[in-house]
DNA sequence: ACGTCACCATTGAACTAGTCACTTGCTCAC
DNA sequence: GTGAGCAAGTGACTAGTTCAATGGTGACGT
């Protein structure tokens, strides 16, 4: 009797439970209904709406959790996301990925600077001091905070794709092959040029920085990969 | 009995899945165990392996075939995809969609010019041609073809993404404000730069290729939204 | 000998009914 | 007031079964 769409019921249970998100103005943290009270509004039943929801999952646009409930997660309004399979990868799927931030990010920085708010800034300020102070991964927060200041929450979702995927890999290679010291200094170097709204600079600086990390990548998949090859 | 990893058994079972497509070095069309099978194999049963595929399925790892067979699919190795749950989408975030693939593209234009192989390049050409012959949607498949002859799979899989995602609200933005006529003429014009290896020339094309969309975007949000804003 | 079509085994899709395990909040003793 | 513990609610998973789509196989007609 239900409506004849397109796929198998699990998809449209989906897109309706989406659609509820949707029409309801829901916002991230807010609970869904239970899993059995879907199950009866949609006229299915639970495993199939089971099935719906890890389908929902795997783009983090609802999260699952065990005795509680179904709540609403980021990712329902996200245009590209980052794999959340992570299958084992080559290393030179991992210079790929440092080239394509070469040929995003410095255009990025430089409309920071254009167009970056107080706010924004203050926060890139904080991901530069707090990565200083306590010596820790620095770089993640440091692009994605660039990336937010863009103003564009496209590019950020790109950058944060980027940055998210394979993230095991990159630090495994970052261990070895950076020293944080200059990092730090590029970044704050970067963080100047779009304090002062000088896009060409935050540009530049911006290229020159990860093509040295593209470097030092490349290098090290040299000797990490070149005795069977 | 099963080993305690983190997450649910759904989670494991995709993951399971995963690394034997990975390690049997399967490739995209090719089919998998039997949903029972893979349900005795793991230990669970059906249903809970039907999650798991439902959870690969959303980034389109494997495909369900209804009375055929589970086959693997192309996303399995991708770094970044397009959201598969397309929620509604406010007029604004098209514009946002449109202004990164205009700080993205130029340079990738660049990459295309001076990487672009021979093959890559009649690919590109082909595009063109189809689209001035046949006169469909056209800009789609250009400017996936020469995001693929920059010779990065990432910097494709991100273009590609942004081009899928609301592929629908774009066409119906496209529609109705462009001329086919002058983005033929723009297409052609990247294609030569890329053919004769000029860089800077591809670049910049593509820009003005791209601002002007963005402008007919803009102009097009305007007088569509005007009236309740 | 060859092509066409009906048939049927295989396989995914979904349901029904039920058990298990985790979370949370409330109650009650201290 | 505070903490331990109980109990209701909820998601996670199982077991067995029915339905529907696919794709190959063999019979049939040409």
């Amino acid at each position: 009797m239900a409506s004849e769409g397109s796929g198998g019921l699990a998809e449209r249970v989906a897109a309706g439970v989406l659609q509820e998100i949707d029409e309801r103005n829901l916002a991230v943290g807010d609970g869904l209904p239970t899993v059995r009270n879907l199950a009866e509004r949609f006229g299915v039943t639970p495993p199939t709406v089971r099935e719906a929801l890890r389908r929902l999952q795997a783009t983090d646009a609802v999260r699952l959790r065990h005795g509680s409930g179904v709540y609403v997660g980021p990712g329902a309004w996200r245009t590209v996301l980052p794999n959340p399979n992570s299958v084992p990868v080559r290393g030179e799927q991992v210079l790929h990925l440092v080239e394509a931030r070469l040929a995003i990010e410095p255009g990025i920085a430089g409309l920071a600077a254009r167009h970056r708010t107080e706010e924004q800034l203050g926060r890139l300020a904080e991901a530069v001091e707090h990565a200083t102070r306590e010596r820790v991964p620095a770089g993640r927060n440091f692009h994605r905070e660039l990336a937010a200041a863009s103003g564009n929450p496209v590019l950020f979702e790109v950058i944060d794709s980027l940055l998210t995927a394979r993230r095991e890999e990159q630090r495994a290679l970052r261990r070895r092959i950076r020293d944080r010291g200059r990092d730090h200094d590029q970044h704050r170097a970067i963080f100047e040029a779009v304090r002062d709204r000088s896009p060409a600079e935050a540009e530049e600086l911006t290229r020159t920085h990860l093509a040295e990390l593209r470097a030092d990548t490349a290098a090290s998949l040299d000797t990490t990969e070149g005795k069977h090859r």
